[in-house]
DNA sequence: GACTGTGAAGCCATTCACAGCT
DNA sequence: AGCTGTGAATGGCTTCACAGTC
């Protein structure tokens, strides 16, 4: 059994590939090639199938990829052949919008437990789920067998639900707030930053990826 | 006048280099180190001075760099001096959180227009906003100047608003639907795909960046 | 002594180009 | 002939290590 290290690039294009593999299929396609799939997601041919090449040899020489099998594999290795409850923290507009969020739950995500320390929060209905106190999340992380964190609180609290979520095992967190989280090092964030993504697109606008020092 | 070429994850740093830059001066700190910085949003000092270096220099050897002036250089390198109006497609719970979204307005980005072709949307009032049909899109984009658009309508409409916001000259899109558009290439895109960041969380809930192949 | 700025070195990811298979 | 799988080459980003400055 050969352990190897895995670029988080690759990681990232194959969940896209599994997504595209996953439209393919419901439009009735049954056969790909790497090409078709570099094309349909924007990145090369070469890059696709060395992408593959890190979990096994999955193709036809010839004739391409099966599309369900292809698929199949992407979702296992992604470690999507279970469903995964995820437990939210932060009941404002943001933490209310990915309680619905659909694109969530056609991958196997669901958020089953929403937890606010704002007391006008508490207790209100978000679809099939009730607005708890942050402190009932422990009890529901172990109930639920949770392992993926949401943090969609104000920046100035986001640290410290971090660290509930840190002492509760959690070792997957998902961060909405613009601060850099302090956990330790076996706990992985992932940080979605709206500003970042806006801010790299206005220096684009102004300097194209090039820089003009002035003098 | 030399150009030259900025890798995106200077970019993407030097954003979050900037709201950093802008806590510590908020709260009275008025120089700071490069290791300080790095400290604070996780990455080395080494790389804090070299991205940097792309654009000038700032610091003061033996002492650090001015929190406020570094932090107003940060600013104009990311085309921050003035405020960005945006124009978004989509109504949805999604949409409607991000009309709501604080961290935009610190930074200066501001959605001035919602839009949408769902008619038991138009006319919803988003704070100060009113949700208007998708067709009066370009006339508030040549109103405001709007040079930003934000998708965050279904999937399947994704492409369709894109053109849109391509046929009126926005040269930068935040996309949100999990899709790769179809777009010149003097057109930037950045996608926010929050199934891809979960998927790489699950990765690596199994593998810690490791691939065992079973055999 | 402390910290910046930067060429050089090292490392990692992408692209190339072709052998191998159908 | 067509397309995959992959070593080799390339390119780009990060780290190192130290000269330069206060």
């Amino acid at each position: 059994m050969k352990t190897l290290r895995v670029p988080e690039a690759t990681v990232t294009r194959l969940s896209i590939y599994s997504r595209f593999l996953e439209r393919l299929d419901r439009n009735g396609v049954t056969s790909v090639s790497s090409g078709e799939i570099a094309e349909g997601v924007g990145v090369s041919p070469a890059q696709v199938r060395k992408d593959l090449a890190y979990f096994g040899e999955f193709g036809t020489r010839g004739v391409g990829y099966n599309v369900k099998d292809l698929m199949h594999y992407t979702m296992k290795i992604l470690n999507l052949t279970q469903p995964w409850p995820m437990a939210l923290a932060g009941a404002g507009n943001l933490g209310t919008a990915l309680c619905t969020y659909r694109n969530f739950r056609e991958r196997g995500f669901a958020i089953v437990g929403v937890f606010d320390n704002d007391l006008t929060k508490i207790g209100k209905r978000i679809e099939d789920l009730t607005v708890q106190p942050l402190e009932e999340m422990p009890q529901v992380i172990k109930q639920r067998g949770i392992r993926i964190g949401i943090i969609a609180v104000p920046t100035r609290a986001a640290q410290e639900v971090a660290d509930l979520m840190v002492r509760n095992h959690l070792k997957a967190i998902l961060n909405f707030a613009p601060i850099a989280l302090n956990v330790p090092e076996d706990v992985m964030i992932r940080n979605v930053d709206l500003s970042v993504s806006l801010e790299v697109l206005t220096f684009n606008l102004k300097y194209r990826g090039t820089y003009e020092s002035e003098e």
